[in-house]
DNA sequence: AAGTCGGGGTG
DNA sequence: CACCCAGACTT
């Protein structure tokens, strides 16, 4: 046997449940999804969960429940009461797919979810990890999981040194997170890895001294934890300035839906310009999109920058007063700021109405 | 294989 | 500022 320690000898490989899962027992987290092992909780769980920290998702899971508790409920929803109750937690792609995945089960599959890994997957919004994610903790399949805080474990279990960018990097981890998976309990197996990687194998100080797997640990012996796994390549961040436009007439303000293509399809945003400064007042003027609209001088009401994945945008908030309304369109409306919190928002859009409400006087 | 998609908390 | 996150999907 020509193995060494790229990857896990079979000796290792049956050291793990044990512990961990004794470990995991005393130390695993209370989460709100944990309380069930219902498909359809643990589903909009992990959904949720996608590249978005456990802490971010609590409170947004229990809204989201409470309104939508079953996947009847969800799947006869509308599309914006979804979004509005997925509003701050990004990839609003997910909650789409969320409620066309929940409609495909009502239809397709008389309500009830796919009891496969297999089936899982051809769910929109269901990958690799989900799916045997949904499968291991709702439906005690054997499945193996593959996500941030498992592969940081495995990897460093394995002393498998490539980042996740490599090439080839994840099939070899998939390939152990699948041969060490058990028969028994695959949920809490996983789940325990994932809450190890999150509580105990972190990504910059691990606390060695505490983790269940130190003794088993190929990084660990290597004193190698602190360079494995390796950082993925980061792209550079692109600067973007852009003019946001508080156009009013009496209590309302100027909203609309971004559309098809754009960023946060399906939500409500002010519109905005790439214009800033001088140039913005003939650009709002020429603007298709907004009307054209006439309108008094424009008036500064404040700034804000936010993110979006490498994009680090600039936004100058600008007041105006229209003269008229403009054209009518899809997806423009002319909103009573006061009720302005009943649609889906980005959240760079929440405060820009903040900024708006402190321009007009109640 | 590389790009895209949010947002906020942390150091 | 950079880094991080229970990934999926398109090109």
């Amino acid at each position: 046997m020509g193995r060494r320690t790229s990857s896990l000898d079979a000796n290792r490989l049956q050291a793990i449940g044990r512990p961990l899962l004794a470990w995991y027992s005393r130390a695993k987290r209370d989460l709100p999804w944990r309380r069930s092992r219902d498909p359809y909780a643990v589903w909009v769980s992990e959904i949720m969960l996608q590249q978005t920290q456990v802490e971010r998702v609590r409170d947004s899971f229990v809204r989201f429940m409470a309104a939508f508790p079953d996947v009847h409920t969800l799947a006869n929803a509308t599309e914006d009461e979804v979004l509005r109750l997925w509003e701050g937690l990004g990839y609003y792609r997910r909650a789409r797919q969320l409620h066309a995945a929940a409609k495909q089960i009502v239809v397709r599959h008389a309500g009830l979810f796919p009891r496969s890994v297999d089936g899982l997957l051809e769910l929109p919004g269901i990958g690799r990890y989900t799916a045997g994610a949904i499968a291991s903790i709702a439906m005690n399949i054997s499945a193996p999981i593959l996500e941030a805080n498992s592969r940081r474990v495995l990897a460093r279990l394995a002393a498998h040194a490539a980042p996740p960018d490599a090439g080839g990097a994840d099939a070899a981890l998939w390939t152990l997170a699948a041969a060490i998976v058990p028969r028994r309990h695959p949920g809490r197996f996983n789940q325990a890895l994932m809450d190890l990687g999150a509580m105990v194998c972190t990504p910059r100080q691990p606390r060695c001294t505490a983790c269940p797997l130190a003794a088993c640990c190929a990084a660990h012996q290597q004193g190698r934890e602190a360079e494995i796994p390796g950082r993925p390549r980061r792209r550079a961040t692109e600067s973007i300035r852009e003019s946001a436009i508080v156009a009013r007439i009496g209590d309302r303000v100027l909203v609309l839906r971004r559309g098809p293509g754009e960023w946060w399809e399906g939500l409500w945003d002010f519109p905005r310009l790439s214009a800033v400064g001088r140039g913005l007042s003939p650009a709002i003027e020429r603007s298709p999109l907004l009307g054209p609209l006439r309108c008094g001088p424009p008036q500064r009401l404040g700034s804000l920058t936010h993110s979006v994945t490498h994009h680090r945008i600039a936004v100058a908030v600008v007041g105006c007063e229209a003269v008229r309304r403009g054209r009518r369109a899809a997806g423009l409306a002319w909103v009573p700021l006061a009720k302005i919190g009943r649609l889906a928002m980005t959240s760079p859009g929440r405060r820009i109405a903040k900024l708006a409400a402190e321009w007009l006087p109640e």
